[in-house]
Formats: C-alpha cells, sequence, structure tokens
RNA sequence: GCGCCGUUGGUCCAGUGGUAGGACAUAGCCUUCCCAAGGCUAGAGCCCGGGUUCAAUUCCCGGACGGCGCACCA
C-alpha cells in the first residue's frame, strides 16, 4: 500500500502552484447537472485545500489537534460535524461490506507485542536507515548504498553504528551527487510507535501500523467461529498509526487513522465469487498497461469485462473493486474524479498476485483511497511459522482417500541401546525410509537388515526390529492454509474526498451560498427546524417539531437565531439536506391565504433551495422516507 | 528529516520598536411571515522560549505548527 499515486500525480500534472489562490475552485458548471438549479445560478464544483480545511475548522468537521499547546502535527481532532460524518460512513460501510457480504466483525486491540510484527515483518519492514549527503541534502536509505555498492546482502539487519562504519571503511559517496557520505550520522527510524507493555522495558509493544494483523493474528480462533468452513471474511474498523517523517495534506497524511479492512479467507482451489452482483458495474480502471504505455490512458468498463478481458486476474479482486465503487458512489465520491488503478509489477509486495488501489483526484493529486490486494497465504503461513498456533484449516476431501502405506514403528528399547544418542535419528531416518522405498525393506525381507544414514554414518540393523508393514491408511482431508483477499480503505481520506468532492458554491437571490452536496444517508444532520420568527407562539410551535422528529430517531437541529436566510445557510454549509420552518399558516394564522393550509410546515432541499409545504403530522414519515433515498424530493 | 516561505480575535486579512484595526462570523435587543437585509450594543487576538532594547506583536536566534519543493511512505 503506498502513495505512489500522490508522487506519480504531482509529477505527471505539474506543481499545483498552492496556497496562494483564495478563491473556490476550478471547473465551471457541473456536469451531472440534472437539478433545477436557481435561476442564473453557477454553481462551481471542488475546494481548493485551503478553503476546505478553513470550512472544516470553521463548522466543526475536523481541526489539527492540541492546537492550545502548539498543535501536534499529524494528528486531528473530528468536530460535532465531522464525528458524525465519520460514524455514518463508517456504518454505511458496516452495512455494504460487514452486513450485507454476510461477514463478521471484530475489534482487536491497537496495541500488540513485539512477536507479532516480527512475524508480519513490520519491525523489518517499517525500521529504516537513513544517510543524508552534506552536498546535495538528499536523503537515502543507508543499507540500500551499502547493498548496492558492496558484497553485503543484508545491511538491513546490523546495527547502525556498523553501518556508519561500512560507509567510511568502503568511503561511499551520495547516489545523487558523488559526494562523500563517509562521517555522516546514519539516522534510525521506525514508522511503529513504540511502548512498553507493564513495567520496565522487557515486554515491548508496537502500535499497530495496520488494523489487519489483529484479524491475522486470532485467525486459529475466529477459524473455529467459522466452524472451518471456507470462505469466511472477518472486518474490522479501527485506528492504526504510522509515525510518518513528514505528515502532509491536512486530513491526507496523517499519523493516526482509521482503516476499514476486510480480510476474507478463501480456499484457493475451491472458491469463486458469485460475479452476477456486480459484472455490470462500471468504473474507470487504468491497469499497469495504460500506465506504461506512452499514450496510456484510464477507461471506462464494466467489471464483468474487465474479469473476461484477464486484465484484472483474480476475480475476487473484481468483485470487491465493484462493491468498492458503489460505496464510494453512495457515500457520494464523485465518480468523474474516481478511478481504480492497477499496482506496477515492482510497486506491489513480492506476495501479492495482483493489487488494485481506488484513487481520487483531490485538488488536482490522485490520492489513495483504499487498496484491494490478494494476499496469497503470506499472512498466515508468516504467523503458522512464528506462533505456537495452527494458521491452517482442515479441508475434507469429496471422498475418503485410501492408499497403501509403509510404516515402521521401531522398537526403541532395541534401537536405544544399540545406538545411543542417535537412536530417535535412526528412527526418523526409517520412517522416512519406509515412505520414500519401501522396497528397501521388502527386498530384505523379514530375516534381512536394513541401513539408514545419519549424520554421514551408516546403521544397520535387522527389519525385524523395525515393525515394518504396510497399512491401508484412510485419509478424510488435508490441512490447507487459507488465501486472503484484502479490500483496504482509509475512512479520513474517503471523509476528506468526499467533503472535497461534495463542496458547491452557487449564488442564490444574488447572495453568494457554499454548501456541502452529502448524500442524506451520511449528511451529519438530517433536518433543520426553524421558526420563522421566535415568537406568536412559532418558536413553542417548531420545538414541538424538532422534539418528535428526534423522537423518531431523525438527527434534528433547532435554531431560532437571526434571519431565517441565515439559518439555511448555516445547514447548507455542513450539508444538512432537508429544512423545515414553521410559520404562521402553521398555526393556522395566514397572513394572506394564498400560502398553503393550516397546520402545514416548508420543507426547504439544500440542493436546489426549492420549497414544498406539506402537513406537520406527515413529517416523520416524509423526512425518514426523504433521508432513506424512498422518497424523492420533487415527488413532493 | 533538509531547504524556502509563513504564523495577528472563531475565520480571513491589514498594521506597528511605545501591546493593535477591519471584514465576515458569534451573542443580546429592535425590525422583518422564507434565503447570510437593516439599526443599536457586546465579547473575543499579536504561536512558544531566549536575546537585543528604557520598551519587542514588530528586530535577532531557537523551537512548535502550517504551505510548497526534496526525501520517506514496508
Amino acid at each position: 500500500m503506498t502513495d505512489d499515486a500522490e508522487r506519480r500525480a504531482s509529477s505527471t500534472e505539474g506543481s499545483d502552484a498552492e496556497g496562494a489562490s483564495g478563491g473556490a475552485a476550478s471547473s465551471e458548471g457541473s456536469s451531472n447537472g440534472e437539478r433545477e438549479q436557481p435561476e442564473g445560478a453557477t454553481r462551481e464544483r471542488d475546494a481548493d485545500g485551503q478553503t476546505l480545511v478553513e470550512l472544516a475548522k470553521r463548522r466543526g468537521f475536523f481541526l489539527q489537534s492540541a492546537g492550545a499547546y502548539g498543535g501536534v502535527s499529524g494528528f486531528y481532532t473530528f468536530g460535532p460535524q465531522g464525528a458524525a460524518l465519520k460514524q455514518a460512513i463508517e456504518d454505511t460501510w458496516r452495512d455494504r461490506f460487514t452486513i450485507r457480504e454476510g461477514n463478521v466483525e471484530v475489534d482487536a486491540p491497537t496495541v500488540m507485542p513485539e512477536a507479532v510484527f516480527e512475524a508480519s515483518g513490520h519491525l523489518d519492514g517499517f525500521d529504516d536507515m537513513l544517510v543524508e549527503c552534506p552536498e546535495c541534502g538528499e536523503s537515502h536509505r543507508a543499507d540500500h548504498v551499502v547493498e548496492d555498492n558492496t558484497d553485503l546482502e543484508d545491511a538491513e539487519a546490523l546495527p547502525v553504528e556498523e553501518v556508519e562504519e561500512l560507509i567510511a571503511e568502503y568511503e561511499l559517496v551520495c547516489p545523487n551527487c558523488g559526494a562523500g557520505l563517509a562521517g555522516q550520522a546514519v539516522e534510525d527510524f521506525n514508522l511503529m510507535f513504540a511502548t512498553n507493555i507493564g513495567p520496565g522495558d522487557s515486554s515491548p509493544g508496537y502500535l499497530r501500523p495496520e488494523t489487519a494483523q489483529g484479524i491475522f493474528v486470532e485467525f486459529p480462533q475466529l477459524a473455529e467461529y467459522a466452524r472451518n468452513q471456507l470462505p469466511f471474511g472477518v472486518t474490522q474498523i479501527g485506528r492504526a498509526y504510522r509515525n510518518e517523517i513528514s505528515p502532509r495534506k491536512s486530513l491526507l497524511r496523517v499519523r493516526e487513522f482509521t482503516q476499514a479492512e476486510l480480510e476474507l479467507f478463501i480456499d484457493p482451489e475451491e472458491d469463486e465469487p458469485d460475479l452476477g452482483p456486480v459484472a455490470d458495474v462500471t468504473a474507470p480502471f487504468y491497469p499497469a498497461t495504460e500506465q506504461e504505455a506512452d499514450d496510456g490512458d484510464p477507461y471506462e468498463a464494466t467489471i464483468g469485462e474487465m474479469v473476461e478481458d484477464g486484465v484484472i486476474a483474480k476475480p475476487w479482486i473484481a468483485y470487491y473493486l465493484g462493491v468498492a465503487k458503489e460505496w464510494y458512489e453512495r457515500i457520494g465520491v464523485d465518480m468523474d474524479r474516481f478511478r481504480f488503478r492497477q499496482h506496477l509489477s515492482g510497486e506491489r509486495a513480492h506476495y501479492a498476485a495482483d493489487c488494485w488501489d481506488a484513487e481520487a483526484e483531490v485538488d488536482g493529486d490522485w490520492i489513495e483511497l483504499g487498496g484491494f490486494a490478494y494476499r496469497s497465504d503470506y499472512d498466515l503461513s508468516k504467523h503458522d511459522e512464528y506462533s505456537d498456533d495452527d494458521f491452517t484449516v482442515f479441508k475434507q476431501y469429496d471422498e475418503p482417500i485410501t492408499t497403501e502405506k509403509a510404516l515402521v514403528d521401531p522398537d526403541m528399547s532395541y534401537l536405544g541401546p544399540e545406538f545411543g544418542g542417535a537412536a530417535q535419528d535412526v528412527a526418523d531416518a526409517l520412517a522416512d525410509l519406509a515412505d520414500r522405498n519401501p522396497a528397501a525393506f521388502e527386498e530384505a525381507g523379514e530375516d534381512g537388515e536394513v541401513s539408514v544414514e545419519v549424520d554421514g554414518e551408516e546403521y544397520t540393523l535387522p527389519v525385524s526390529q523395525t515393525d515394518f508393514r504396510v497399512e491401508e491408511v484412510t485419509e478424510s482431508g488435508e490441512h490447507i492454509t487459507p488465501h486472503v483477499v484484502e479490500p483496504s480503505l482509509g475512512i479520513d481520506r474517503a471523509l476528506y474526498t468526499v467533503l472535497d468532492h461534495t463542496y458547491r458554491a452557487d449564488e442564490v437571490d444574488g447572495e453568494e451560498r457554499a454548501f456541502l452536496e452529502l448524500p442524506a444517508e451520511v449528511a451529519p444532520t438530517t433536518v433543520g427546524v426553524f421558526p420563522l420568527m421566535d415568537k406568536d407562539g412559532l418558536g413553542e410551535k417548531a420545538q414541538d417539531v424538532a422534539r418528535e422528529l428526534r423522537e423518531a430517531g431523525l438527527s434534528v437541529t433547532y435554531d431560532d437565531a437571526g434571519a431565517i436566510g441565515r439559518r439555511y445557510r448555516r445547514q447548507d454549509e455542513v450539508g444538512t439536506p432537508f429544512c423545515v420552518t414553521v410559520d404562521y399558516t402553521t398555526l393556522g394564522e395566514g397572513r394572506d391565504d394564498e400560502d398553503g393550509e393550516p397546520g402545514t410546515v416548508t420543507v426547504r432541499e439544500r440542493d436546489t433551495t426549492a420549497q414544498q409545504r406539506i402537513p406537520a403530522e406527515d413529517l416523520v414519515e416524509t423526512l425518514t422516507a426523504l433521508r432513506d433515498g424512498d422518497l424523492s424530493f420533487d415527488d413532493l
């Protein structure tokens, strides 16, 4: 999982002259403009990063943490709006990837012992040595500099001091400018946050750099819960931590973030997905071949086509790309600024057969939103090797297989006195020989002798002492290590992208307006309730309405401060899709009778600012249906 | 981590070697029966530490934080 996308994007699209541009947004006029717009309105899509960060802070989406103490780089606090939005996004992810897929969710600790990360490879893989050139200032991987210029192959495993000595000894130079690196300090850094478990430092622990290991280490028990039936999927939404050298770009590059991951455990020989539900899903794809071609471009295709054409090698990956595309669209990511990009061969981990990233264009750069990797049996095999537990499942054959098998059961009371310390090794060698070459026993006959070699020494003994025999053995199955399919999505980046992609600026009655076109399902607040003015009992009535809506489970904001237009704009800026206003007509005191029936309220839609009058007693039903997408505003 | 630039009410900015001003926002009152209107009023700020100086928000040094570039991103 890399952020190569960022690098690639900024190098091909030119440096984004950042910062100063001030005003909002680039692309004029909206595509997808099926909604009616206020007359004369020009609607701008997309905020620049500065506008968005300012809105986020001012309106309570997110802000840098601990500002009172100078702030700390790479950590953000979600404010009231942001926490609600994040929760809503997580809820839709859970709905789609856990519930609707029939998977189960777990919640593992964020701190785990060192042994877990030895097995996972993070302890070595995340521990890099850097040396900086005194002339040109470029930083290089010190271990790579040593490996590339000496016969040493595993400099990464050496202590920092030794690497420094090696650089001096071989008079190694900067790969960039050729200046000598001798005497330069080699800086050690580990991207994992380290801590101690319990008192003292005898039990080191680390904050997990990804949530996945929390699932992998519990595989033996999780397989038990799944009654050892493949395939089964385990999901987790949780925090992960990486001590990034240089956090950047607001929420897009942070030190603590939320991942939503699914680990699907499959039998690689049996389990294939049903592509039916996603075969017709279209998305922009950017395969490796297109990226490497001089005139290559992303292109639109269906999931089904991509599998048929063999571009997506693994049907399981294709399946989850389809699921993810619909999910991203559901939470408000603009599909005109979205694509699936295949990892280049040099980019993916050695165990990954095929790997695709979901990417979104934000502020002119393509950023990684999530990764879809076929991880084979890599993770489970590693934990099987490093831990005491068994990370396989027993797979029953359709029919039990009965074979003739040559077996020995040597008489240890003979072998012991005869061969002393080598007795056990001799017994093992006999078992091995029987399996490989039973003829050695059969040809010697009951009264013959058989010989095995252990550590270069030949041991000979009578066949009669080995209890050699050929038996029918019935095997009902075998132990296999499941393969893992992993869709892994970053929630924070998704949230930032949604804010960026749903930001709109237009003009209503000559006044500028900024709003978030958030899908009703994820909007932090579903409905704002206002009295037209806070007098003559309007306030009391509106309070009643708000209370009733809250009791029905809707997320409601009540506001009676200032002019009505101001209150609409407040809700627009945090993406509240609907506002309800109680006026004199509601109370049955309408002064001009053109304006609706007594007992009705106005419902105003955020995106068009259009209004409809509906009876107050229908509000719960109507707004719930609007939120859930069972009713469109135009049908009111 | 290196380099360049920056940091002034909630937000965005102006300005100054004698501790600051605006816009928007916010709160209160008045007005107004539907889109940031108007009037009056109020609260709220010079990132932190050190140095120079009679005096530092301002000048110098360091730090933190931010933007950009480089590096890093298993």
